[in-house]
This record gives C-alpha cells, sequence and structure tokens, in this order.
DNA sequence: CGTCCACAGGAATGACGGGCGG
DNA sequence: CCGCCCGTCATTCCTGTGGACG
C-alpha cells in the first residue's frame, strides 16, 4: 500500500531476498483444476458415466449439475470433460468439448458466439441477431458432423435473466442437427432454479441429473492442506494458517473456492511483507482485504451517474435517507458539476441497482398519510469510498464537505 | 372507512454506438 | 455505403400501494 515510501531498489531487494513462499502459485488461482479431487470421486464417476457415450460416438445424454458454490462442480465437471477430451483424440473419435460460464460471458448472444467460436465458426462481438447465430450453428454441427459438448456453467443464470427460450431451442435442435449431436450439460448452484424452467425444457434438459453435496468443515480441511502442500514449500506456511482458512470460508456451507482464495492472498500478503512463514495473522489481513478489493472493484467500475448517486447516499452522515432526499442530494452534486441530472425514475433504478451490488442497502418503508419510500442505508463508510475513487478526481472532489 | 402521500416499479419508446451482409 | 439488428442506457407515462390522518 505505502510503497510510495520505499525505493524501487528496495523493493527489488526484498523480492530477491524475501524466502520463496510459493512453489506453486497456479494451484490456488480460482481457476485452476486439479489432478486429484478429493471427497468428489462419486460425482466423477457419474459425470463421466453419462458422458461416456461420445466415446463410441452416439449421443450422451443431457446433464444437469446441481451443488452450492464452491463444492466443486466447475472443477470436477473440467476435469471429467479435459480426460474424456485426451481419451477421444487417443482413440481418433471427433468430439468437441465447449465451456461458458453465463455470468462471465453476460448475455445469451456471448454464449451463443462461445458455442460458435469453439466449433469453428467466427462470429463478431455484436451485430447479428440471436436466432441466426443459433441457426449457424446448428447447421455447422450438422454439416461438418460435429459431436460436441456444450457446458454451461452457472445456468441458472441464464434463465433468471433471459428466460429459457435458448435453453429450449438448444435442448430441441438434438432432432435436426443429426447426424451431428449436441449434448449439454448445465451447472446450477441454485438447487431451485428448476421451478423457473419451463416442463418441457426441464425435462429435455435433466436426462440426467447430479448434485453435489457441500464439503464438511472436516473434507474442507482437507482439500486445502492438500492443496497447501503442492503451492507452497514446505516449511512456508503453517498447519494452524490453513486451518484457519478452512474454518474462516467453510462456515456456512463448506465453500472451497473461496476457501483457496483466501489462502492464496494470505501466501501472497506473507511473500509481500518478506515474512518467511505464512501464519495466522496474514490470513486475518488477507479476509480483510478481500473484502476490500471486492468492494472497491465494484466501486470502480460504475457508471458515472451510479457513483454520484453512491455519493449522494453516503454523503453527510450515515442516516438513513429516503428516495427523494437521495434525488435532491443527487441533483445538486450533478448541478454543481455542470452535469445533466437524471429523472427521478432512473435514480431510484439505480439505487435499486446499488442495493444489489450490496453497496447500498434499500427497505421499502410505508410513513402512512406521509408516503411510502425506500430507505437507503449505506453499506460502506465515506473513507472507502474516497479511497476507491482517488483516481477518479472529478468525482472525489465532490466528497468533501 | 376512505383519502391521499410519496414514492415503487412495469411498459413502451427512443437515442446511440457497434457490427453485420450485401 | 446502406439498411438492419443488436444491447445499453435513459425518458415518458403510467398504475399500484400500506397505512396515518381526518
Amino acid at each position: 500500500m505505502d510503497q510510495n515510501s520505499e525505493t524501487l531498489e528496495a523493493i527489488f531487494h526484498k523480492a530477491l531476498s524475501a524466502p520463496k513462499l510459493f512453489n506453486n502459485h497456479e494451484a490456488l488461482r480460482s481457476d485452476y483444476v486439479p489432478d486429484h479431487l478429493p471427497f468428489r470421486s462419486d460425482q466423477i464417476t457419474s459425470v463421466a458415466q453419462v458422458l461416456s457415450p461420445l466415446l463410441h460416438s452416439s449421443r450422451p445424454s443431457n446433464l444437469l449439475i446441481y451443488g452450492k458454490t464452491g463444492t466443486g462442480k466447475t472443477a470436477a465437471t473440467k476435469h471429467v470433460i479435459f480426460k474424456l477430451a485426451q481419451t477421444s483424440k487417443a482413440n481418433g473419435v471427433k468430439a468437441s468439448f465447449v465451456y461458458s460460464n453465463v455470468r462471465m460471458a453476460g448475455t445469451e448472444y456471448r454464449v451463443l458466439a462461445d458455442l460458435a467460436n469453439q466449433t469453428g465458426l467466427s462470429i463478431p462481438f455484436t451485430g447479428l441477431a440471436v436466432s441466426e447465430v443459433l441457426s449457424r450453428v446448428q447447421s455447422q454441427i450438422k454439416t461438418k458432423k460435429l459431436h460436441v459438448v456444450f457446458v454451461l456453467d452457472e445456468i441458472d443464470f441464464l434463465v433468471k435473466s433471459f428466460g429459457d427460450r435458448l435453453l429450449y431451442d438448444l435442448t430441441t435442435s438434438a432432432d435436426t442437427i443429426t447426424p451431428g449431436f449436441l449434448s449439454m450439460v448445465g451447472i446450477s448452484n441454485d438447487l431451485q432454479f428448476k421451478e423457473e424452467l419451463g416442463a418441457r425444457v426441464l425435462s429435455r434438459l435433466s436426462e440426467e441429473e447430479i448434485v453435489f453435496p457441500p464439503y464438511s468443515a472436516q473434507e474442507l480441511t482437507t482439500i486445502l492442506q492438500e492443496r497447501a502442500k503442492f503451492a507452497f514449500n514446505p516449511a512456508a506456511y503453517t498447519e494452524a494458517a490453513v486451518n484457519l482458512c478452512a474454518a474462516l470460508s467453510g462456515l456456512e456451507h463448506g465453500d472451497a473456492r473461496r476457501a483457496v482464495d483466501l489462502l492464496r492472498i494470505a501466501g501472497e500478503v506473507a511473500e509481500r511483507e518478506g515474512s518467511m512463514q505464512l501464519d495466522e495473522r496474514h490470513v486475518q489481513i488477507a479476509l480483510q482485504k478481500i473484502d476490500q478489493d471486492r468492494i472497491s472493484d465494484a466501486l470502480k467500475s460504475l457508471p458515472l451517474h451510479a457513483k454520484l448517486v453512491l455519493i449522494a447516499a453516503v454523503k453527510n452522515n450515515l442516516e438513513n435517507k429516503s428516495s427523494g432526499s437521495i434525488y435532491e442530494n443527487y441533483s445538486s452534486l450533478c448541478k454543481r458539476s455542470g452535469i445533466e441530472s437524471l429523472t427521478t425514475r432512473r435514480v431510484s433504478g439505480l439505487v435499486t441497482e446499488l442495493d444489489t451490488l450490496g453497496l447500498v442497502s434499500a427497505t421499502l418503508v410505508n410513513y402512512g398519510r406521509y408516503g411510502r419510500t425506500k430507505k437507503v442505508t449505506p453499506q460502506i463508510s465515506q473513507d472507502v469510498l474516497r479511497q476507491a475513487f482517488h483516481e477518479d478526481g472529478s468525482v472525489t472532489q465532490l466528497l468533501q464537505d
């Protein structure tokens, strides 16, 4: 943080002379797929069984995978896909495996674009109708006789934001694209999302289902220890620190990803400090850091007016405010910086967006005769806000007074 | 018991930058 | 280059609403 005071030489020297904690930094990245996934062998064999018909060129059933975040769904699936790709290549079976994370992709269009690009079509970032892309993909699969397994990670997000139309089209295209085929693997964090699915889509998509249970605290600890052994040099960490990571992040429902993230950040903290050994103190620091980074990333990427609304909500103390007072506050901020203000309607929308981001909390309140408002309480302090907007001079100014 | 406040939040519509195929 | 379609952001117009006040 305050490396400004250090000279570059000092930093470099420190880096050179510091003990090397990490042995294999990669192993703690969130998208890393370990060779061995403890406590998931049942699930892995199930997935493999469902997909294995591919090896004799028949179409595997569609598959739905459930489980809360950090239960190894993605890792296990990727693991199977990877092995399957190897095996099919070795045996001369033509098959393509496409992985797409719906949340990362963001829109239906980009999900389809992923599929299209991986099947050898080139598709622009934007500009085509969704249905156009779909039919291109279908004809590509058909004419090239492709055998495609399409993994849709966080598929619940797709359904929630865009409905099940795309899934319907994808699942029903099975008949029309012979002699090629398309098998779908849906991965969902949300156990309830089936209910939002139309009956026809559901029955087609969930020809097979596999549930990933959460890790127990004990399992989480084992996983983390194993990972640590692989990622760090033997003397570079204490067992207690690793256990603390497991405990801190796994309390509610055995989320392995958070635990691994925490361990990695803690390692980085320790390394930067030039410590000989990663201990519990580093884990505590890392925990704080993760929270703060998450918030300040969210803040920086906010559009201008959202920032202004947020400032209006946070400014002059913590007292919770009505939509009306926020709007007044906001529009005076706009006037002062010569920006045209948006409508109340839009600002109301922005407030709900900030709410879903967890930056403010908005609850509906009735004052009877005196109307009805969203009562808005900021969830972050002025200081955090100021720090996050630090580079953004134009906005920082408004935070004064 | 109805009124009426101060908004919530849905629907329709439009402006805009980007990208297509022809 | 044109006409068309996309997603995003915003505006306009609108109907809905819980409960204190009279």
